[in-house]
DNA sequence: CTGTAGTAAGTTTTT
DNA sequence: CTTACTACAG
């Protein structure tokens, strides 16, 4: 086989050895997705292996198609056949034909995170509980935490040790919210993306004919990114692999990031412990990057403590040292990466396309898209408030679900009354509870709503029902462009978008124009057999804003370093590298927290082939408040040899930053700045004497009212004197214990408000 | 039942 | 700056 001879031992190794367990630690930019294309070609012509026996797992729909696309211009049309997608697609097409098995309807709905965040919201309401204990957001990610890990309401219940934790945060209702959650799911016909997982699992254990069909079927399992995977799909891929026992996981353990969905780095970390005769391969030569950029990398990641050993190095040449940009607000840290861009792009030929900015999070892609905006770049962002979370997308896929699940409850709550037709929450919540009181289905109670409610809503929801009844059969005759715009139409959604002749009303119709397209081109596909409205509605649950074309003219890539993973690009401006932002506050709970953060760190300096910037500023818009900021730990744990302190900063700029600030060194403001150790001056003489408290967070201070007790960090306890506003501004005057007065600009001031 | 005005609180990453 | 929720008038 001549292709093979491009690969080098340790590639062919990984290639070759197909049968039994295989992990292959794959560093960053070995060649894996290469690897992995060229093993499934291997095994369908070498090994004579039918394509439909092969399943490939991934963790985006973006890395399935990229693979699903190299393996068809490598091995032809033949390898289409392989079963490849995230894992959340892949158990939900299984779903789908197995569900009533274990009690769901096939047509189940997919709950994204917001209607997860709703239905909690409503369960912690009627539970008579208070929302600001029981946030959704803080329930929903406990509640999937223990579905991760396979931990039903029941067991979650009985727990002792789960008790003790909720109890003493204050939370011991945690776990009725969990029965109730997921009683109400099953009630509503609906799963969330957990719920795919863990039913895939119930199922796999309770129908063994079942688990059996598809060991047949599955004779090789691979998964990409093994770092990431949680518990859940652990056991998914295990036992689907009991009988063969042909799994080959690929993986880095230095590139997991995904511990804050359940990704359990122990996975990778203990995987021969459950196969002892597991064949190992390492992929350490670095094809990708430059030498400073490997060392830079290796430099900081070398710092984590839980980490399988490894060593990549790379043959490349040494490279541009990184340059280290030091901007005084983040609007100028866009102006000098926008103007870098557009220097390296003409000096070195460069396309838009060989550039990405990469950053912590979405929100700051904002001062980046201004700048490159005003120098005519043309970009793309990647990521961010997806499409199919506008509200008007949702709004018509509700009543898309609505039709097809007729008891899915958060897509009734969403359309009842939308547009206007007279009929309020009142109407609605007694409709919600007639189900329940009556353990009806709510379509039931719909369709018979002058039994339950009286007067005028009564004659409306009759109305509402007809209407969905002809969707319904339309839904049945159709397919599912068809059904669905007539659904737009019939609904009087479209219309009340059309009336709306504002620049975002425009835009809302025109996004749901996108979404019919959208449609259009999914019947249209001769790929997909199925092509009625449900089939569809199955899909599109699990497309993420990443998924969708972007059209293909050559821009400039934007987006977070999570939705970076598995890319590459000539050079890569990692920005926002501030103390609390990247790494996050958030996250900075731990030592596995910090080291999280280390890997992001080294994930989005890996994806540099020639040339790696860091950026940082001084002061940042944030939630319409101006923050100071310091420059990241990360910084300083970079290797300091990789690294040369670079870009001119405007003086005016700087010392306006800097008496913002109150800072001395407004004289070095002109020339080349780079980072310091924290000069003393930073550090007022305050902070030697007051230790803040262990548990000191900073809180909002929004609602800071005069006779307020605080502590600051740096000053210790006060009293709140008077709040001004000036501008956008506002300032506090602070009686400090040992301080005396001071006032403080509240957007600069960490305070921690003493209830 | 609907619309408006005002208040409160949240801001990490993704399937 | 955003979004979600509440109170109140019509």
């Amino acid at each position: 086989m001549e292709y093979l001879d491009s690969l080098n031992p340790e590639q062919r190794l990984a290639v070759e050895h197909t049968d039994g367990p295989v992990m292959i630690i794959a560093g960053a930019g070995s060649g894996k997705t290469r690897v992995l294309t060229y093993r499934i070609a291997h095994l369908i012509y070498e090994k004579g292996v039918d394509a439909f026996n092969i399943l490939s797992l991934t963790f985006t729909n973006k890395a399935a198609a990229e693979m699903r696309h190299r393996i068809e211009t490598l091995a032809g049309l033949e390898a289409r056949n392989t079963w490849m997608g995230t894992f959340h697609s892949v158990f939900a097409k299984i779903l789908r034909v197995e569900a009533p098995k274990i009690g769901y309807p096939s047509n189940f709905t997919i709950y994204d995170s917001d209607d997860s965040k709703s239905l909690i919201r409503t369960i912690v309401k009627e539970m008579r509980l208070d929302d600001k204990v029981y946030k959704a957001n803080a329930v929903l990610s406990r509640i999937s935490g223990a579905k991760n890990r396979l931990i039903t309401w029941k067991v979650y219940q009985d727990d002792p040790y789960v008790k003790a934790d909720d109890e003493a945060a204050m939370k011991p209702k945690m776990g009725e919210i969990y029965q109730r959650y997921q009683d109400r799911l099953f009630k509503a016909g609906a799963m969330d993306f957990d719920d795919l997982l863990f039913n895939t699992n119930v199922l796999f254990r309770d129908h063994l004919d079942v688990l059996n069909k598809y060991q047949q079927r599955f004779r090789y399992v691979m998964v990409d990114e093994f770092q990431d995977t949680n518990l859940s799909q652990y056991l998914i891929t295990k036992k689907l692999a009991a009988v063969h026992q042909n799994i080959c996981v690929v993986g880095d353990d230095a590139q997991s990031i995904y511990a804050f969905r359940g990704a359990d780095i122990q996975n990778i970390l203990n995987f021969e412990k459950d196969y002892p005769d597991l064949f190992v391969v390492k992929l350490e030569q670095n094809y990708r990057s430059t030498k400073t950029i490997v060392d830079a990398a290796n430099s900081i990641i070398d710092k984590n403590k839980a980490q399988l050993k490894k060593n990549v190095w790379t043959s490349n040449g040494e490279g541009d040292l990184i340059e280290l940009i030091k901007a005084s607000t983040d609007s100028e840290e866009g102006r000098i990466v926008a103007s870098t861009i557009f220097e390296e792009r003409n000096t070195k030929k460069l396309n838009n396309s060989d550039f990405a900015i990469l950053y912590r999070t979405n929100s700051q892609s904002r001062a980046m898209e201004e700048a490159l905006r005003k120098l005519n770049l043309t970009y793309k962002i990647v990521g961010g408030l997806s499409f199919y979370q506008r509200k008007e997308i949702k709004d018509l896929m509700a009543y898309m679900r609505f039709t097809v699940n007729p008891v899915d409850e958060e897509a009734f709550k969403r359309i009842v009354n939308y547009p206007k037709r007279g009929i309020g929450d009142t109407s609605v919540d007694k409709i919600l509870v007639a189900a329940f009181d009556h353990d009806m289905q709510l379509w039931e109670v719909v369709q018979n709503a002058h039994s339950f409610i009286g007067g005028r809503a009564a004659s409306q929801l009759d109305d509402f029902a007809t209407m969905i009844k002809a969707f319904k059969i339309e839904v049945e005759r159709k397919d599912a462009f068809e059904a669905a715009s007539s659904i737009a139409k019939q609904s009087g959604l479209l219309r009340e978008l059309y009336e709306d002749k504002t620049i975002e009303g425009l835009n809302r119709y025109e996004n749901v124009q996108e979404l019919l397209n959208g449609i259009k081109e999914y019947v249209d596909n001769e790929e997909n057999e199925d092509k009625s409205l449900g089939s569809f509605l199955q899909e599109i649950a699990l497309l993420t804003d990443n998924d969708r074309d972007k059209d293909t003219t050559d821009s400039i890539t934007l987006m977070t370093i999570h939705s970076s993973k598995g890319l590459e690009f000539k050079q890569v401006f990692v920005v926002g590298l501030e103390e609390d932002l990247f790494p996050s506050q958030m996250m900075m709970q731990s030592r596995e927290d910090l080291e999280e953060e280390r890997r992001l760190f080294y994930v989005a300096a890996t994806r540099a082939m020639d040339k790696l910037y860091f950026t940082y500023a001084l002061t940042r818009y944030r939630y319409g408040r101006l923050l100071n900021c310091e420059p990241s730990r990360f910084l300083e744990e970079v290797s300091p040899d990789c690294i040369k302190v670079s870009k001119k900063v405007s003086s005016k700029e700087m010392s306006g930053a800097f008496r913002r600030e109150g800072l001395p060194g407004t004289s070095e403001s002109s020339g080349y700045i780079g980072i310091k150790k924290k000069p003393e001056s930073r550090m007022p003489t305050a902070m030697k004497i007051h230790t803040p408290s262990p548990d000191f967070k900073p809180s909002n201070t929004n609602n800071l009212k005069a006779e307020q007790l605080i502590e600051h960090p740096k000053f210790g306890f006060g009293k709140v004197q008077k709040i001004e506003t000036e501008g956008i501004n506002r300032k506090a005057t602070i009686q400090f214990e040992h301080f005396g007065e001071k006032t403080l600009l509240l957007s600069f001031a960490k305070l921690r408000i003493i209830d």
